[in-house]
DNA sequence: GGTCGAAACGGACCCCGGTCCGTTTCTATT
DNA sequence: AATAGAAACGGACCGGGGTCCGTTTCGACC
């Protein structure tokens, strides 16, 4: 497969033996289909071990945890999303101002966030501890904030900017606070025009 | 005690048993003192129960899960909070400029927060839904707005303002991305300026 | 192809949150 | 004081996450 593969250069974690990869796969496929009937909450170790035919030992060594199986799945949408940010058209991707790119990034991620809600929620502390989500967004936000000129604390700005994207904030809003969506999207447009604003 | 109550009124929600009345406090004094010996995770449902010297039932018939128990623990230290906001000293108090008042209000429930934490954390989203904290917070930040003459849509700029100073997000900073707490607390002013500045 | 140590496997087991239901206790009413 | 029925009680029980350890499998090296 690939050459490089075969001499391990130091730095690296370790190889993976090849019935780990495989049963890594196996598990992340079951846990899938499973979702797909019932949903994410309804979905146990147990079942996901069972239906990928290994022991359920084999699923935590995996995954370390339940949270940490639901992260692993979340790695997978948040990828393609990150193409999206990185090389998808604009003005998501590049090639818009940034202030339009800043703006389309967070109706985008609310509408992923929304969209795999109950998985991000399923994958915990664990989903935002997982360095591809987190720093990747982080470092757009901070990069686009420099385009667009903005002084001060860039590591700070962004990630008060996003913590209002995150579930537990959108959900107290549309849900308790009963904002329709539209209104949270206008919102974030309005709250970055106020960052930028001096 | 107290004449009102013994004439219930239409729309109260049901007068409380004498029996039942005694063990939610002695519950809740149990828990209390389990969590300042070990900490809030290595506190179980049975050992509260037992401390209390009640049967396990009777804890979930009194607050549907874990997580209400620590919210009605939380309520109590939130209340504390809340007295200080309403009529404790300025500048968190009232007496001083709205903007000196909101920057204090920022600075104290980071303080509070983190305090809380594991507290916090336990009572997951049965301590957000609950009335108190987050109804009143939102309130305030947006009484300040209002006084502060910002315009807008004040309830989306609550929510935008509060959420950098959840759990989650501080966890994020202080912890993965290793600012000191005082940048936290200064990135706050910063982003309360911005918020103002048009 | 055979050998050996390391890594992975599997499923019995434990712990804890949450439920259920037969029993007990309270209090309103007479 | 007696009664009745609603509410609260208690603890056996269940299900699911997570662990442990004896057994099996892999693959590096000879």
């Amino acid at each position: 497969m690939d050459p490089v593969r075969l001499l391990p250069m130091a730095g690296e974690p370790a190889p993976e033996r090849a019935d780990a990869a495989r049963n890594r796969e196996a598990l992340l496929r079951a846990a899938a289909e499973l979702i797909e009937h019932c949903s994410v909450e309804n979905v146990t170790m147990d079942a996901v071990a069972q239906r990928a035919g290994v022991g359920k030992g084999t699923v935590f060594r995996r995954f370390e945890s339940r949270e940490g199986l639901m992260a692993a799945l979340l790695d997978h949408t948040e990828t393609l999303w990150q193409r999206g940010v990185l090389s998808g058209p604009p003005p998501l991707g590049p090639g818009a101002p940034p202030l339009d790119r800043l703006r389309a990034f967070g109706h985008s991620r609310i509408d992923t966030v929304l969209t795999h809600a109950a998985l991000i929620r399923a994958a915990g502390r664990e989903g935002a501890r997982s360095y591809a989500a987190a720093s990747f967004i982080s470092m757009h936000v901070r990069y686009l904030l420099g385009e667009l000129g903005v002084t001060g604390d860039l590591g700070y700005l962004a990630t008060a900017l996003l913590a209002p994207l995150e579930i537990p904030i959108l959900e107290q809003q549309l849900g308790l606070e009963r904002m329709p969506l539209t209104q949270v999207r206008h919102g974030w447009d309005d709250l970055v025009d106020r960052v930028l604003s001096r």
